[in-house]
DNA sequence: GGCCAGGCCTCGC
DNA sequence: GCGAGGCATGGC
């Protein structure tokens, strides 16, 4: 087994963890976190001083994990840019201090985040790890020192469009996808009939892919900001769910123009973090 | 056991 | 264009 050894600032990859952006990474101690991503397991250790071992090669962590940690965008630059006025986002900026914005698979965020509309995160995780143990392939970990034992017993990656054959709604209501069952299936339908492409997608302009995924059935303004966000890097953009809404509502009398940030999808997730695992406002 | 969850679709106006 | 109602299921 092979490993890199990288100093990083400005990374917690225990916060991005817990930061529901991605349901697929996991904490297993206070040193040690875990995903299947890219069809790869990845285990990271905190070492200390920052730095972090990641259980790969370098040009594993050169093509893949950087860019999919996003590591190396000027976070510290980018919360420096906050407006000193707004005591609420400097507050979670602090709080959030390390979170950075993942640059998933975009199959995997689309059908992860028509998962998540009106569910909690412990149940959409439920849901996605089903959906993966049913279709995706089989992954085994293979860790040394300094990595820990993983989690679970086995892995599953994420299922690609083409390694999704001879499905049905049932499969779907199955896993527990209950209402969303048909969006799952229509945004099955776009890929595997090539609809929708990865590259139409990541190739569009911000207006174009928003118009593409807002055409998905059970795709609509929050989902398709949260797939450009975690799933194709448009720093502009900024879901509001819920959440977002509670905090627009307490905190900025109803309204937030989060349009003066160049990237507000960073703003977005520091508020959403602090609002949802700072317990004390 | 009741309430709420990283909302969206359809329908009626 | 906009508001109301309905929605399957899991976690707490």
């Amino acid at each position: 087994m092979s490993f890199v050894i990288k100093n990083i600032e400005c990374f917690d990859p225990i916060k991005i963890a817990e930061s529901g952006q991605a349901f697929r990474i996991h904490q297993i101690d206070d040193t040690h976190v875990e995903t299947v991503a890219l069809g790869k397991y990845l285990q990271i250790a905190i070492l200390g001083d920052n730095n972090y071992a990641f259980s790969c090669t370098e040009d594993e962590f050169n093509s893949l994990w950087s860019k999919y940690f996003d590591l190396t965008r000027d976070y510290k630059s980018i919360i420096a840019g906050i407006d000193p006025d707004d005591e609420y986002l400097k507050a979670a900026a602090i709080y959030g201090y390390g979170i950075r914005i993942l640059k998933q698979d975009i199959f995997e965020t689309i059908i992860s985040f028509i998962i998540s509309q009106r569910r909690s995160i412990p149940s959409i995780t439920t849901c996605v790890d089903r959906f993966c143990e049913k279709f995706g392939k089989k992954i085994t970990p293979k860790l040394s020192d300094p990595f820990v034992s993983p989690i679970k017993n086995e892995y599953y990656s994420f299922p690609t469009p083409k390694e999704l054959n001879n499905w049905s709604i049932k499969d779907f209501n199955d896993i527990g996808a209950g209402y969303r069952s048909e969006y799952i299936a229509s945004a099955i339908h776009d890929f595997q009939e090539e609809k929708l492409t990865y590259s139409l997608l990541e190739n569009a302009d911000d207006d174009k892919a928003y118009e593409l995924l807002t055409k998905m059935h059970g795709v609509g303004p929050k989902v398709a900001n949260c797939i450009m966000l975690f799933g194709l890097a448009r720093f502009t953009r900024f879901p509001i769910d819920v959440w977002m809404q509670r905090i627009i509502d307490r905190h900025y009398n109803g309204s937030y123009d989060y349009s003066i940030y160049k990237e507000a999808g960073i703003m977005q997730q520091f508020m959403f973090y602090y609002e949802r695992t700072e317990k004390t406002h």
